[in-house]
DNA sequence: GAGTATATTGAGACTGAGTCTCATTACAAC
DNA sequence: GTTGTAATGAGACTCAGTCTCAATATACTC
C-alpha cells in the first residue's frame, strides 16, 4: 500500500459510524505517539490501528490479515512492530502458539485477559480500582525482593469461554 | 533413549545431593500422575522432570536441550506434551517468541512470574495467602460476568530484571 | 516362554509464524 | 527539481514446534 498525503481518505476499514468521533480521537493520539518516534502515520498503519480498535479484543495475525487482506503479511508485522515501539500497540503471548496484538492501555484502559484454553480466544476484562490498588502494592512487594523493576503487569485467567462450554 | 526397567538407574541429571530425598518424592508423585493417564515413567521423561526441578525457574526448549543433549528435540517436545497432559508440567507463554516449561503447581507451589522484557528470563515469585484470596475472589467476579469458567490464573509482571538493570 | 497389542523412541521431513533483504516508491526539506 | 530518508511489497529465509514412520520395549494373555 503506497503512502498517502491525506490520511483521512484512506481509512477503508472504519468501525461502526457512531464510533467515528472516537476513531478520529484515536488517530490523533496515535499520530502524536508516532511523531515522538519519527514515524509517519501512513494508511497502512492507520488500517492496522482501526482493525485493532474495532475488533475489541486481542487479534492474531490471521485475524488481522483476514480483515485487511490488501496489507501484505510482512508489512502487517512491520506495522505492528513499529506501532509497538511507538507505544500504541501491545503484543501479548497467548496460551496457544501465536502472538496476539491489541491497542496499548494508554489508548484504551487498563485491563486483564481471560484465555480460553480450548479455542485460544482472549477476552478483555476491566478490574475495579480497588483491586488494581491491591495488585499494584503486591507487585511492588514481590518485585522489590528480586531487585526487579516492574513496568507493567497482567492478570491472566485460563479457563473455558462460554461458547466452548456450550459445545 | 531406550526404555529402562529400573527407573532409578537412569537418572543422569540429578539435582544437588542434599535434594536427593525431595527428588525421589517428586518422582513418586509424577509416577502416580502418569499412571492415571496410562503413561510409563520412562528414563527420558524422568530426565525432563529432573532438569525442570533442578533449574528452579521456567525453561525454554533450548535450556532443556542444552542440559540433556542426549534426548532428541522431537522426544523432548513429546515428553513435555505428554507430561503436560498428565498435569505435571505447565507450558507458559513468555514475552519473547518461544514457550517455556515448568513443573505444575501441584508438584511445587502456587506462584506468579516476573518477565524480563530485555533478556527474556522468567522468575518465579510466591504470593501471600491474603493476596491469593483477593485475586481468587476477583477472578471469580470478572469471569462470572462473561460466563467464563476459570481453571487457573497467573499474575505476570513485565519489567527489567536486576542483571539487565546493572548492564 | 511364545505371541500379540500397545506404548515409546529416534530420526528426520514438514509446517507455518515471524524475520530479513532488496528494489521501488513516497515524502520532507531545501 | 534534487537529495536524503522513511515506507512499502514481494518473497526468500529461519527456526520453533509438529508429524510420520519404522524400530524397539513393555504389558498382557495363553
Amino acid at each position: 500500500m503506497p503512502v498517502v498525503r491525506q490520511p483521512e481518505s484512506a481509512t477503508k476499514h472504519r468501525a461502526a459510524p457512531h464510533a467515528q468521533d472516537s476513531i478520529e480521537n484515536l488517530h490523533e493520539l496515535v499520530a502524536i505517539h508516532l511523531q515522538r518516534t519519527d514515524l509517519r502515520y501512513t494508511a497502512g498503519r492507520q488500517a492496522v490501528i482501526e482493525v485493532l480498535a474495532s475488533f475489541g479484543r486481542p487479534m492474531s495475525i490471521s485475524d488481522i490479515s483476514g480483515t485487511i487482506p490488501d496489507v501484505p503479511r510482512s508489512s502487517a508485522y512491520r506495522h505492528l512492530s513499529d506501532l509497538e515501539k511507538a507505544g500504541v500497540v501491545r503484543r501479548i503471548a497467548a496460551s496457544d502458539e501465536f502472538a496476539r496484538f491489541e491497542l496499548a492501555e494508554d489508548l484504551t484502559h487498563h485491563h486483564h485477559h481471560l484465555h480460553c484454553s480450548l479455542c485460544g480466544k482472549v477476552i478483555d476484562v476491566t478490574p475495579s480500582p480497588a483491586f488494581e490498588r491491591t495488585v499494584m502494592s503486591m507487585v511492588k512487594e514481590l518485585t522489590v525482593q528480586q531487585g526487579f523493576e516492574p513496568l507493567s503487569h497482567a492478570l491472566d485467567v485460563i479457563g473455558h469461554c462460554a461458547a466452548c462450554q456450550a459445545t
